[in-house]
DNA sequence: GATACGCTTGAGAGCGCTTTCATGGAGGTA
DNA sequence: TACCTCCATGAAAGCGCTCTCAAGCGTATC
């Protein structure tokens, strides 16, 4: 068991205040009585109690990386663990936790969000793309717990951090047109999410800039998952598109086995294609 | 602002003490008072403060995955995300909450340690794979916090979970002999994972069992990543094996691409024949 | 009717830390 | 020397909850 800032005061022969100062690094400490305080605190092994700490600041340093249910499916997406690691180890080098809540069906949602968002563990949160329907923002937004989106909400609810999504997308378009394609498809994702939304208009606005066709038959609506692209693929098939944007990995890899099921010659650029 | 366990007892006309015993369940506390407490409660849209709950009962809820350096770069394998998801669904279930750690080398490991060990946040922590030379199990049984390691440790230090290694391998090894190869080689995981030395037992037995040949020279080892496995092909591939056993599905797609950059010709079961 | 027991409730002392406020001494100014 | 300011320190009151202990009351027992 580790030992407590009183046992240090003691054994410094100060006060606790006087060890408090010295933890957190407060100014009015004079330099001997700083040494005096370390040194005693390296003998004692001692380290703050974080609980003790929190309830006192009223601040955790814990971070919540919160994962609607409607995200959950696509958790084992290779872009999900990037993310994770991204966000621990900033977590890391600032000195914060994170906790990681999937909302899955499994668990009553409502018992979810206040043992996870009212628990008076998290300092802030990190919604990972929400869709329309979810309720997790605006629990947040009520809870007034500051939180980031990755990913921008459909209804701009809150701030949120995105890649350019619009852009992205053009440049795949743009990038199978010079292949010589003109009869391209898309793959979306959820069209109740944000981002599948920008991803789609990227794709229409470059299309349209070729006056290349965009009909509703060339675009099929895919959750992100294989299975999904797979599905979206078999729709698109009839259409007898030469080339398909899949606005995801998985989904891509769907397409390709639907295509391969269909019998139908795929040619997939290599990667020095497309970078 | 979340009201207090104090507000409630006022507005219900008790002490703290009765409306302590109500949230917690005991049951000391009459019918009627219960439910007069539960309806103040609810009337009060009160949810009691974990941090302060955690420092009067020395427990926190919370668990700690914590990944040791060696692994963090594995993170994004698919394995892991699987292995997240099936660690938060249960906490979620349990009520508890998963901090995620990784101890990645840009962090000092030492303040690492005393932030996420020693914090006194965590009831208890799972250790991802760890190798031989990962300081995070002693640290972790010196801290006298309870702990699981996820794949056996090479000096079974500690309780562990682990899939069937040997046997796994095992059956993979069988498998390609009934499909007529005798020529096998394997790719390994890091040999300083207890996990990899098993699967290469495994593939050993079976190999020995038919009497096949199992020299070093059809043994290289991978580090699970596909790069690593890349390369470990590239060694194998002067001996000419007919098949390949590795270890983990991103070292497979390392060797496929190291056999195709070779330019040789390659099968690859489909699914149906492995299940 | 007196004693004992069990159940329900409240008072209060922590849990380990922070932080305000008060105090005392050193140093500066006139 | 007297007065004021500033800095270093300590005392003590919380933060919001739990839990032991004691008290109060109703019922059972003889």
């Amino acid at each position: 068991m580790a030992h407590t800032l009183d046992e240090v005061a003691k054994h410094a022969g100060v006060s606790r205040s006087t060890v408090s100062r010295v933890i957190n690094n407060h100014p009015n400490v004079s330099a001997s009585t700083r040494a005096h305080v370390e040194a005693a605190i390296e003998q004692c092994d001692y380290r703050p109690h974080a609980v003790a700490r929190s309830l006192a600041t009223k601040r955790t340093n814990i971070l919540g990386m919160v994962v609607p249910e409607s995200v959950t499916k696509l958790f084992t997406d290779p872009y999900f663990p990037l993310m994770l690691r991204g966000a621990t180890e900033t977590c890391n080098r600032r000195g914060y936790h994170l906790i990681l809540s999937l909302f899955t069906a499994s668990v009553d949602s409502k018992a979810m969000h206040n043992r996870v968002i009212r628990s008076g563990y998290l300092d802030g949160a990190i919604a990972a793309n929400a869709s329309l329907d979810d309720r997790l923002i605006p629990n947040l937004l009520e809870e007034e717990i500051p939180f980031i989106i990755i990913g921008r909400h459909p209804n701009d609810l809150a701030n949120y951090i995105d890649v350019d999504n619009v852009g992205g997308a053009g440049m795949a378009t743009e990038h199978l047109i010079r292949l010589g394609h003109s009869r391209i498809a898309t793959i979306t994702g959820p069209l109740d999410m944000t981002p599948s939304q920008d991803r789609l208009a990227g794709f229409r606005d470059v299309m349209r800039a070729h006056r290349l066709p965009e009909s509703d038959g060339l675009v099929a609506e895919g959750d992100f998952t294989e299975a999904g692209g797979r599905a979206a693929m078999m729709q698109l098939l009839p259409e007898k598109p030469t080339a398909v944007f899949a606005a995801s990995d998985s989904m891509a890899i769907g397409a390709i086995k639907a295509i391969r099921a269909a019998k139908l010659p795929i040619g997939i650029p290599s990667n020095s294609e497309v970078r």
